[in-house]
Formats: C-alpha cells, structure tokens, sequence
RNA sequence: CGGGGCAUAGCGCAGCCUGGUAGCGCAUCUGGUUUGGGACCAGAGGGUCGCAAGUUCGAAUCUUGCUGCCCCGACCA
C-alpha cells in the first residue's frame, strides 16, 4: 500500500481523553476514533490489525474442532425471558424496542439464542459433541467505559458454545478450548496464564480466566515464575497430552488478588519464583451444565432412548480488547512493536527521496518486489521531511523498516528492526530475511 | 450509581477571576527554499466559544438548567 493512496490520520499529540499508553497509542497512530463513550470506528490500519487477530483465533478454534457460525447481533427478548435473564441482567443490556412494539436487544452475549438454535435442530446424543462459535459484535451497556477499546461497550467478542451428553464429554470440551486458548495467545506472541476464577453472572462450577502479564494491567495477580516456561506450540488435541498440560498449570500457584492467599502463596512458592504483577483477562472460559438447555428446554435423546438435557460450556475471547491488551503488554516505553503475526503491515519502506530520482525510483522497485512475494508492504512515498518520517514509522509500530536514502549505495539497502540497530543488505537478502522471518515459529 | 474534573478550529491549549464580539502552537491549503531523526520563509482557509434560558446596552467570560466526555470506586471479554 502506498502511504499517499491510504488512510492514516496520525496525530502528533496525545489527545487529552487518553490515560494509557495502548489508548494514546492507538488515536495516534491513527486505528481507531471514538464515536461515543466505549463506542469505537476502527479506522484502516486498526482494522487490519484486529483482522489478523480475529484471523488467529478463528484458526485455533478451528483446529479445535469448533464449527464457526454466525448470529446476529440484535436478538429477540423471549429466549431471554425463558432463561429468565431478561431481569437478571439489569442495565448492563440494551434493550430495545422495534415498531411494532416487540422487545429487543443487542446482544450482550449469545447463551440463549444458541440453545435455541440448537434445541430447533438437535435432537440426538448422535450429533454431539458439538462446539459452536462465532465472532461477533456485542454490546454491555458498562457502568464505566474507559482506557479506549480495552473497556468498551461496545466490542468485539469470539464465544464458543460447547454441548454435550454427560459432565465427563463436557469436561473433554472445555479442556479444548483451554488448550486452543493457551495457543491462541501464543500465536498473539503473549504470555497468558489460566487462572481459576469464579463464574460470574453466567453461573456453572467450572471456569477459568485467561490473563496477559503487563505493567499496567487492571489487576493485580501472583504466580509461580514456573507457569512462564510452560511450551505449548507442540500439544495438539489429543485428550491425555491436554489432560497432562493442564495439570501442569495447577501445579503452579496463580491468583488473581480477589483470590490470592497470601500464605499458601508463600508456602508453595519458592521466593525466588514468586512473581507479583499486573494482568489483562482476555478470555474466560466456564462450565454451567444444563443451566440453559434446561431452561430452554433443549433436550435430546440419549443412547437409551431417554431424554437428557445437554451440558454446556461458553467459552470468550475479547478480540477488540486485545490489540490494546498486546500494546500494554508489549510497549516498553519507547515504541510498541506490533507482533509479527498481527502486524498491520509486514515491512514499510521509508523512502527519503524526491519524486521521481534514483532514490524514489528505487523504494518502488523493492516495493514492487515485497508485493509480489506477498509481504504486503508500506511504502511512505509522501514528501514530508525525513525526520517527520521516521517519527511516523516508529508511532505505527510495523516491525520491520527499510530505509531507502542517498546514502546507500546502488545495491544496498538499509534494514532495521523496531528497537535493533539498522543493518545493509542487498535487495535479495532482504527477501530472505523477511521469508525467514514470517514463515519461522520463532515470535518477534 | 457515588465522588472529582473538563467542554474555545482537526489535535494540544490561552483568554473567563475584572463582560466590549476570539487568540497561540501543531496540523491543513498555496508558492518558494529544504530533505538521514518531528525543517524554513511568505501567504491563506477553518470556530453560531457543547446546548438552552436568564442578567446586561453588550456574554466565551456572570447565573440557572441540560447534555457530552474524562478520572477514582463497585462491575466486567
């Protein structure tokens, strides 16, 4: 994409509404503008962004053998009102009303209506178990909105709906979407850890947060160092390898500070592995049983002929909470460097010539060439003053820079990564160290 | 919802106390000079001062009401 046909208002000043880093960062580099208070547009570059990181959570829950689907976003009341958590859910949902008078809301999450679609077309333990799952917006009509698109009322949320015919296939599901989750944010090149929480207002006995280590979380948590080190690119979805990779993570202590004690803490953590800092959730997963199957009524018929209600589990990813969730994890004080899986962009060309010279001939010679490998470059062809330029390029956080300037001879290339010293490579070893980089394992 | 704060050009702000019809920096546009870490000169455009009512000869400025936004807390992906 050439800079001069694309959409990118960056501003040179921190608007006076933003408190953190990812929120500054984020109006800045120009991804997203608020609309109203929690309510975003994401502009080109932030929904590239959020693309990719959709993209990565849609794969693993693919590989987990989750189904995606799709439900709307304003639902009907009646399913609510069957739960009965058309009361139970206070003013956080939005109700509406349409013409005819009928109630309505934008839904703030989806238990209901997937029981409904499944007690409309599932009738036998033959089809299950079943994992469904969309991304989709929703909306929670928060007390208070804040830190941009971490707390919105608005948002982007991927929820799986997992059913099954007794509490052990049960067990066996929600075990999957902890092993995709702990992959998911590995692919998003963060350090999640799972901790045990309560289930909140969706209800059920089984859950667990997944939360990212970052300075300037929204809470405080304690943890063995130990929990780290766990690997888990290699574990697929075999039931004894997740069994073994969860029991791994309740070897060691995690808590959040509503459950952190402080002397088991001390007693099953070694000092030099007790970690005390801040985290961000981005998932929570839970068991509820037949909470919902059994209020909506969708029942199937077991091997025996006999009706049973399904068990369920939900299972949420804060998608649009995460590109704010990787800045606070990953800025280290000096620039954010977005994650080579997620960049906007793989690779910008700074070109610090003048329209039509060598130096312009050039940049769009290697930018043809990175397009045609499908890198999918930036090329910065306007005509602001180089310095301008780099502050740019630095503000959007794209990884990996090459800088074309008269400085450079005919068949060098200056290359640089975000926060590494610049390095000269000839046209084809910047191909190769780009293949390299984008299709090894090794995060950036 | 409780407590605090803010609202003046796209962004950051001054002006308000002491009323006289709006200004600065950045950004934008034009012309020229520049070009390796946020350049320079000259010129230009852009604001019913959040909304409404009141006081006054006169309101960005004083009064009242409303709305929006931000921060702290309870709640949450």
């Amino acid at each position: 994409m050439r800079l001069s046909n694309y959409f990118l208002p960056v501003l040179k000043e921190n608007p006076s509404e933003a408190k953190i880093k990812s929120h500054q960062l984020m109006l800045r580099s120009g991804m997203v503008r608020q609309s109203a208070s929690g309510i975003y547009s994401w502009l080109p570059l932030g929904l590239k962004v959020l693309k990719n990181i959709e993209n990565i959570v849609r794969d693993e829950q693919n590989k987990a053998g989750a189904i995606e689907l799709l439900m709307p976003t304003i639902q009907s009341a009646d399913a609510w009102k069957e739960s009965g958590r058309y009361d139970d859910y206070g003013k956080e949902m939005l109700r509406i009303k349409d013409r005819q008078d009928r109630d309505l809301l934008y839904g703030p999450t989806n238990e209901e209506l997937i029981t409904q679609i499944f007690r409309d077309n599932i009738k036998s333990y033959k089809n299950l178990p079943l994992l469904l799952y969309h991304i989709q917006w929703k909306f929670r009509d928060e007390i208070r909105p804040r830190f941009g698109v971490m707390r919105c009322r608005e948002f982007l949320m991927k929820d799986t709906y997992s059913f099954d015919v007794n509490k052990q296939d049960a067990e066996n599901s929600y075990k999957k979407m902890f092993l995709s989750y702990l992959k998911t944010f590995d692919r998003l090149d963060l350090k999640a850890i799972p901790m045990r929480a309560d289930a909140g207002p969706i209800g059920g006995d089984l859950s667990h947060e997944f939360i990212i280590l970052a300075d300037t979380g929204e809470s405080e948590v304690f943890l063995d160092k130990n929990l780290l080190d766990i690997n888990i690119k290699k574990i697929d979805y075999d039931q004894n390898n997740i069994k073994n990779i969860m029991n791994k993570y309740e070897n060691f202590y995690s808590a959040t500070d509503e459950k952190h004690n402080i002397d088991q803490f001390n007693k099953l953590v070694d000092k030099k592995n007790q970690l005390h800092t801040r985290g961000i959730e981005v998932g929570h997963i839970f068991y509820f049983g037949d909470k919902y199957s059994k209020s909506l009524k969708a029942a199937i018929n077991t091997k025996e002929g006999k009706n049973t209600y399904p068990q369920m589990g939900s299972y949420g990813i804060g998608v649009s909470r995460l590109p704010a969730a990787i800045i606070e994890a990953k800025y280290n004080n000096q620039y954010m460097k977005w994650p080579k899986s997620i960049t906007p962009f793989k690779v910008t060309i700074i070109n610090l010539g003048k329209k039509g010279d060598e130096v312009d001939k050039k940049s769009d010679d290697i930018y043809h060439i990175l397009k045609n490998n499908n890198f999918d470059p930036l090329l910065d062809d306007l005509s602001d003053s180089p310095s301008s330029k780099f502050k740019n390029h630095d503000l959007i956080g794209i990884p990996f820079q090459i800088i074309i300037g008269s400085k450079m001879k005919k068949e060098e290339y200056e290359f640089k990564e975000l926060g590494k010293n610049k390095i000269i490579l000839s046209k084809n070893e910047i191909i190769n160290r780009l293949k390299e980089i984008y299709e090894s394992d090794q995060p950036s």
